[in-house]
DNA sequence: CATTTTCTACCGAACGGTCGGTCTGCTAGT
DNA sequence: ACTAGCAGACCGACCGTTCGGTAGAAAATG
């Protein structure tokens, strides 16, 4: 299957769109494409399914957008961002390793949450993301990473926690917190914020004995 | 796109290869197969690919596959299953269920490991499977989450390991071992073996202090 | 041994269908 | 009258799959 790049600066439109009308179809159309992405995935999702969701022709959408690789994109732009910037506050605070440690926890645990569809799609999709595109998230990830891996060698240095190998203690404490994209059900046992905090107190177990 | 479902029975082909070199164009068939999902994800991957790499015509390759989606079932047949059986031989032997946990987490880890390619391609087109198969793989690894829960939960009692939770405790250390098909680069710094043993401590000292 | 039949492994072409995307033009609101 | 918003027909590309046919090895036959 052909997947054309889409260009480069990308982003300006040429078509502005001035009604209230038409900005709520197209965080309609968005909403509609995370579901269907994460139900089917990218390549087996239509743009016709898409259409249709949103009770619009399939030609009629790219009155909206100008590609579907363009909408994959989409889906994700501040999503990230916002988590990391949660995650600098976080770490910028006055407090012990420890209580650091818990709040970054806290907050990408429920920025995974609180995205699970996004991350489910981002998970699958990621290398159908364009070259610019791809480069970005990846940048933003790194800059989490480091928060992690940070505030571990801090926690160490000061004597907080016991760590010998703070970059496989990154990996690890990070898959424990992403990997909850894959097993949290809304609406199940618990809440958003209890399974956040839950982990936040076994990261700092993980690493303080 | 449809996505028909390969019969439920399955496996009985009619054609009978009796030839060593076509037992040999299968498994190459096979191994093309999923370093190319692998990398363009199943719907993304053409036939034509796979034929390209192993120096077929497309066609030919109904040869020897009945279908594209029964291709992607028989690259995952066994592998769990195998590692499953490892893990049983290592929660049965004698031990603490601190010696036990690490046991169970090194088997574990190396089988992510040893079978990255598949592991990868599982994560992303694991409801691209049909009914049978996906049941087939979930009964073995809820079998492998049993094996982490039990040794926790036996470990809780003894006193080796302080848990309240032994549902999330066992979510985490599942997300921990996962995790590492996503990081972990062949050929890099960390054998795989270092990275079992790694991990098989960190998890002890995550539910012990 | 030579000859004929059978079987294996594969090719090349084609098929029906679906896809993302384009284009033209109608329509309703201002 | 003007234009944002949308419908619907349509395009070329490519998809997975099927199928008739065949070169050559193997087996059967003489």
């Amino acid at each position: 299957m052909v997947r054309p790049v889409v260009g480069a600066g990308a982003g300006h439109r040429l078509v502005r769109h001035r009604g209230r009308r038409a900005a709520d179809r197209e965080t309609a159309i968005r909403a509609a494409a995370l579901r269907i992405f994460r139900r089917k995935g990218y390549d087996a999702a239509s743009m016709q399914e898409i259409a249709d969701a949103v009770g619009l022709n399939k030609g009629s959408l790219y009155y909206y957008i100008t590609s579907k690789q363009e909408l994959l994109v989409r889906l994700f732009e501040g999503r990230a961002e916002q988590v990391l910037g949660e995650m600098d506050t976080a770490a910028s605070r006055p407090g012990t390793p420890r209580e650091r440690l818990r709040a970054i926890v806290r907050v990408y645990v429920l920025g995974v949450l609180r995205n699970l569809d996004a991350v489910h799609v981002y998970m699958r999709e990621e290398h159908s993301l364009p070259r610019t595109a791809l480069q970005q998230v990846h940048r933003t990830h790194q800059a989490m990473r480091d928060h992690f891996e940070r505030v571990i060698v801090d926690g160490t240095r000061q004597g907080d926690f016991v760590e010998r190998d703070s970059k496989l203690a990154t990996l690890a404490l990070l898959g424990t917190c992403t990997w909850v994209h894959r097993w949290y059900r809304p609406g199940g046992r618990l809440a958003e914020t209890a399974v956040a905090d839950d982990f936040a107190e076994r990261a700092v177990r993980m690493l303080c004995p």
